[in-house]
Order: C-alpha cells, then sequence, then structure tokens
DNA sequence: GTCTATAAGGCGATAGAC
DNA sequence: GTCTATCGCCTTATAGAC
C-alpha cells in the first residue's frame, strides 16, 4: 500500500456497503439482489465478487457498518453530562429517525428479527448490535443509583422496539412519536429505588 | 358439496397451510420452498398449485389461519369476568408461547415485520392481525374507566413486541419472562385517570 | 485491477398424463 | 381430482478478457 491516494477501490466497496445497508433496511436482508445492490452503488454486477467473496460477507460488512454508526452515537452521547442527559439524548436520536423507522422498522432490530430466521451466524454477530446498546443503557441507569438497571435497560429497549414494529407495521409515524415522549417522561422518573 | 366425508382434499389444503404457518415462523416469510413445504405436508411439490394458484395466495392463506387463532384466543378471554381478568388472561397466554417466541420472535410481529418490507399487498392484511388485538385491548382497558386507553393499548402490545425482538434476536428466553411478569403488575395498577 | 460474459443451480409455475 | 415431468427465469458465483 502506497500513500498516494484515496484509494478509488475503497470508494466502490464503501459505495456497495453503503448501498446494500439502504437496500437490505428498507427491503429485506434476503430480498434485494446483488444486480440491484450494485446498480445503485454503480458498479457493474458481476464486480461486487472483487470485493466480497460471498454474498454474505457484504452482509457482514453492513452489519459492521451499523456497528460503527452505534458506536459513534454512543460515544457523541457519552459527551453529555449525566447519565439522565445521556439517555434522553439516546431518545432524541431515535426521535430524529422517526419517520424512517416507521416506515421500515428499525434498522438493527429488524436486521436481527431477518437474520435470527435465515441463521448462518450472522444473527450472533447481528446481535451484538443490540447487546451494545442494551449494555450501554444499563449503564447509564445504573449511574442512577438503580439496582435493576439491567431490566429496566431491556424494558426501555423493548419500548422502542416494540413500537417500531407496531409503527411500521400499522403504518402509523404517531406511535413512534408518542412512545418515545412517554420514555422520556419515564427517564425522567428515574431515580434511585427498586421497582 | 355434498354431505358425506371429511373432505380428504380440505385435509391436503389444510395440511399445507399448517406447515407453511410453522415453517414461515421458523424461517421467514420468502425462505422456506413451496417444495419445503410441500414435503412438510406430506403433498407432492408441484401439487401445491392445485390448492393456491401462486405462493403468495397460501401465505394468504397463513394469515387468514393466524387470523383464526387471534379471533378463537379473544373470544375465550371474552368470557372472563371482568375486563383486568382478560387483559391479564392475554398476558398468560403469551407467557404459555414463551420459548417459541424467544425462539422464533412473535408469530404476528415477525410476519407483520417481514411482509413490510416485501409489499405485495399482504402486509396489510397482515397488519389486521395487530390492529385486532390492539383494538380489543384498548375496549378492555376504556372498560377499566381510562381515556387514554389507545396509547395504553399500544404501550402494552409494545411492550410484547419489543419483548419478543430482544428476547429472540439475543437468545434471552428469561427477556420474556420478566417483561410479561412486569406487564401482568402494570395490568394491575391500571385504574381510572390519566397518565 | 476492473469488468463482461456466462455457467450452474434452484425456484415458482405449467402442461398434461393418469 | 391427483400427481409427474419439465419449462423458463432469476440469482449467485466464476472464468477469463481487457
Amino acid at each position: 500500500m502506497t500513500n498516494s491516494e484515496p484509494a478509488p477501490a475503497e470508494g466502490k466497496r464503501d459505495r456497495l456497503i453503503r448501498s446494500a445497508a439502504e437496500l437490505l433496511y428498507r427491503r429485506g436482508v434476503d430480498s434485494p439482489t446483488l444486480a440491484d445492490i450494485a446498480h445503485d452503488a454503480d458498479v457493474p454486477t458481476g464486480n461486487v465478487y472483487y470485493y466480497f467473496k460471498t454474498r454474505d460477507e457484504l452482509v457482514e460488512a453492513v452489519i459492521d457498518a451499523r456497528a460503527d454508526e452505534v458506536r459513534q452515537l454512543l460515544a457523541s452521547l457519552d459527551r453529555r453530562s449525566s447519565p439522565r442527559a445521556r439517555l434522553k439524548g439516546l431518545a432524541r436520536a431515535w426521535a430524529a429517525n422517526e419517520d424512517d423507522i416507521a416506515t421500515s422498522g428499525c434498522p438493527i432490530g429488524t436486521l436481527c428479527s431477518e437474520l435470527n430466521k435465515r441463521d448462518r451466524g450472522l444473527d450472533q454477530r447481528a446481535a451484538t448490535l443490540l447487546s451494545t446498546v442494551a449494555d450501554w443503557v444499563e449503564d447509564q441507569i445504573r449511574q442512577l443509583g438503580r439496582s435493576d438497571a439491567r431490566e429496566l435497560a431491556i424494558t426501555l429497549l423493548a419500548t422502542v422496539q416494540g413500537a417500531a414494529v407496531l409503527a411500521s407495521s400499522l403504518s402509523d409515524p404517531k406511535i413512534m412519536t408518542s412512545q418515545i415522549r412517554r420514555l422520556e417522561r419515564w427517564i425522567d422518573t428515574l431515580s434511585a429505588g427498586d421497582t
């Protein structure tokens, strides 16, 4: 590897991953063909195999790209001053994506659900996305002094995942809006003590 | 139609629907082939087309079969004496399926989520399953004297759908158990008044 | 390194024998 | 009515030209 240029090969590889992430999110993990993805990324169809040995390897790259997004989001939230502010920041991040979520569900939740049914080991790699967020939320709630932080973290995540399933299936964006608002009020009530 | 026999043709059709329902639940809506389904139902592969014109028509029959299940469950719960007892009966029904849900998610929720991404009109038909339950829950909560019954019904359903996504994705049945328990306590606290 | 042409296999669907 | 044989298409993946 020389020190010169921005690696045009990387450009195409990244475009393939971005197009794949978007198409798999909108139309499901298995439905989009490599031709669909390559066309969207402006890459010749057969040439996908120069960058990825199999289709699953491209799916894996999409999972890893989502993992990067999650890490970046949580890192930005970590700069906030209090655990409550960090949790609320997470809620606002979801709120900012309400429309997409109401249309196609949670990018992470639907990915995990679908891979869970067409298992090839990819499902476990995808599950890491959810547990990363769960662990982070648990950590914030524990900092609020709650001993039942794990269950509360799961409760918080379940609310969002469930709202995403309902809002997208029933085509009703207001479900996301109202459930996130309820979540923010719930975060306000969180304080030391159990149940 | 004569009055004589249990209709052997019906037997095969029903077996195809049952096998399809199970396989689509376990492995996703698109993944199982007609050969897989026919084999599981002990019906010759090509013969599926005597009963269903297209694969989608079989999927539609699966949705309708789920709708029957839902109607029967809600009808049996309607025999209970109070709205609170009916809601708790629903929670117990979910608890009884905890293991399946922790393995493959909610049969209705995952069906709706997947069809939402491979749209052919089937998604709207499937969404009826969710809204039927939502409407019923809303009705029960309203009978408890709550004016915010719709939002509370969505909250209840979101909890279960979210728990199903998390439990199946993270392969942790305890998530379903604890969230259903929390739901039952929450039902106990429901009474007249808002928020 | 990049891309085209094509192979190999599996799928939904059909035609028609029984 | 029931089933078999098979078609034609689409998809992933490869071989090899440029």
